[in-house]
RNA sequence: GGCGCGGUACCCAAGUGGUAAGGGAGAGGUCUGCAAAACCUUUAUGCGUCGGUUCGAUUCCGACCCGCGCCUCCA
């Protein structure tokens, strides 16, 4: 694996420094509110990044934090007046039930902040005793960066300025410069604390990844993930944070996704112009379709959420199923015993296979990946239509299928079980007036029904009752079901 | 202002110093009771603009124009 790491600028090789598995820790989300698709792009594209991994041979050891706690929780939980636990229970629920929904694999491992406080503040404490980590007067830690010469390598800015004790101004009185950030803060009146050996108080956003992903990885690991934004601060300040209390190169490889953009403009709850997956599923796109479309563009380049390419997407994935049912449901002839060595087409499935690999093996080019497997398609489709394909070709072409599938995972239809689940959610939540018509035409609906309504068709087709027949069509398409004819028999899909 | 990324057909998008992948849409066709679906074929003398290097540049260099991100909570 070959992949552009932040911090050197470069593409670079990417193997475990233990020889066994890659360690890597990845920025989970801050649970105060359900999750937007700008968010989901990250989470993606980091799950490619390991399912990547796994395809090529290595294993992967993989962390993920869940900030459960920090200023927004606080005040929105204060607002709800709840704890802080109860407040981020329901978001947390959410967002694993939205990154099940999207086909990402769970991490190996899931660090809450609330429950490493201890690990944090000797963390601290550490660089406390060097006289890093500083006390204001407010109770607040802070770290010093004129301590850390190495501050700003990875965001490529230049902090030589600072210097240690050079008071800034009136509003940051309680800082010794203005540059340094918190470790610990301090509780205001009636805040949600922790009674710890630094004082009470709640950690920092910073402290809270170095102090874990070292926990669980070592002081020193492979890789660290996030989203671009990330880079500067958060990611400095984990380095710094962790190189001074170990004196040890924290992470080697930084790797970050950039981000989704809607209308050309950043997707973010600030700007208000954001869509959750439930947003998206109420009103009817699938969640393979949404997977598909944040992980087709690669992940260096920041990707323009449409619609249109949403649609586009829907389309692209029903053709990779169609193609597969067709590869394992049709009786294919055998071909002519005379015929020794591989075939054509088996030539091409490998060739597909080895495109694929090299291009996931390339920075993760999952838009050239993906373009073999659709070009095999296609080349094994126009020689099915000409009756040039054999039982003994299906075997090579559904291997490179299933090789496609274990980065993309699309191809296993459960778009219409989390369409339920979205829908069931909103009916709780009373939002199912935010659901479309036709997505709420699809309540009730069981495979069952339509199964029914499928053979009662088919019969009165086969009395050239066609006037029966396109009715029941219709009653399906209303149920946003189509069927496809032919004659093998009716299949039905959900549109 | 500093740092970084990008501008490729109607839309999304890959890519290479030697003549433009893939998906969607459009057009044509096969199939079909009719449809739909499915499948096939087809669609950029051109890769922001202007210069330069080169036998040859979309690909390298320079300038310029436009867009986006970070520099503050943010995936």
């Amino acid at each position: 694996m070959h992949l552009y790491n932040t911090l050197s600028g470069r593409v670079e090789e990417l193997t475990p420094m233990d020889g066994k598995a890659l360690r890597m820790y990845a920025c989970g989300p801050t649970v105060y509110d359900y999750g937007h698709i700008g968010n989901f792009r990250t989470f993606l594209q980091v799950d490619v990044l390991r399912r990547a991994m796994r395809l090529l041979g290595t294993e992967v050891r993989h962390v993920m934090n869940v900030t459960d706690v920090d200023d927004k929780i606080i005040r929105n939980a204060a607002a709800a007046g709840v704890g802080i636990e109860e407040y981020t229970r329901k978001y947390q629920e959410a967002f694993f039930e939205d990154l099940k929904a999207l086909e990402v694999e769970p991490p190996e491992v899931i660090a809450r902040a609330t429950e490493h406080i201890p690990t944090m503040v000797r963390l601290i404490e550490k660089l406390a005793a060097q006289d890093i980590a500083y006390r204001a007067e407010d109770g607040s830690w802070y770290f010093r960066i004129a301590r850390f010469p190495e501050y700003g390598k990875l965001s490529k800015k230049d902090f030589s300025g600072i210097t240690d004790g050079a008071r800034i101004d009136l509003d940051e009185y309680e800082k010794d410069s203005a540059r340094d950030f918190a470790l610990w803060k301090a509780p205001k009146p009636g805040e949600h604390r922790w009674e710890t050996e630094l004082g009470p108080g709640r950690p920092g956003w910073h402290i809270e990844c170095s102090a874990m992903s070292m926990e669980y990885l070592g002081d020193s690991f492979d890789l660290h993930a996030g989203g671009e934004d990330l880079m500067f601060p958060h990611h400095e300040n984990e380095i710094a944070q962790s190189e001074s209390a170990t004196h040890r190169t924290f992470v080697r490889h930084w790797f970050h996704v950039r981000f989704l953009l809607v209308d050309g403009r950043k997707m973010a709850k600030s700007e208000g112009n954001f869509y959750t997956l439930r947003d998206l599923l109420l009103r009817g796109y699938k969640a393979s379709a949404i997977r598909m479309l944040l992980i087709a563009v690669p992940y260096r380049q920041q990707l323009n959420f449409t619609f249109e390419g949403l649609a586009a997407e829907t389309i692209a994935v029903e053709r990779l199923r169609t193609f597969r049912e067709r590869m394992e449901g049709t009786k294919w002839p055998a071909r002519a015993a005379m015929d020794g060595g591989a075939s054509e087409i088996q030539n091409v499935a490998r060739e597909t296979k080895a495109k694929y690999l090299a291009a996931l093996a390339d920075d993760l080019n999952t838009a050239e990946a993906r373009a073999a497997i659709f070009e095999m398609v296609r080349f094994v489709n126009a020689r099915a239509d000409a009756g040039g394909f054999f039982e003994s070709d299906k075997a090579e072409v559904l291997e490179a299928l299933r090789m496609f599938d274990r980065v993309f995972a699309v191809l296993e239809d459960h778009d219409a079980e989390w369409t339920r689940f979205t829908l069931d959610w909103a009916e709780r939540e009373g939002k199912l007036d935010q659901a479309a018509p036709e997505v709420l035409a699809t309540r009730g609906v069981t495979d069952e029904k339509i199964q029914a309504l499928v053979e009662e068709r088919d019969g009165a087709k086969r009395r050239r009752d066609f006037k029966r027949a396109d009715a029941i069509r219709n009653e399906l398409a209303g149920m946003g079901i189509l069927l496809e004819d032919s004659k093998e028999g009716t299949r039905w899909k959900r549109k």
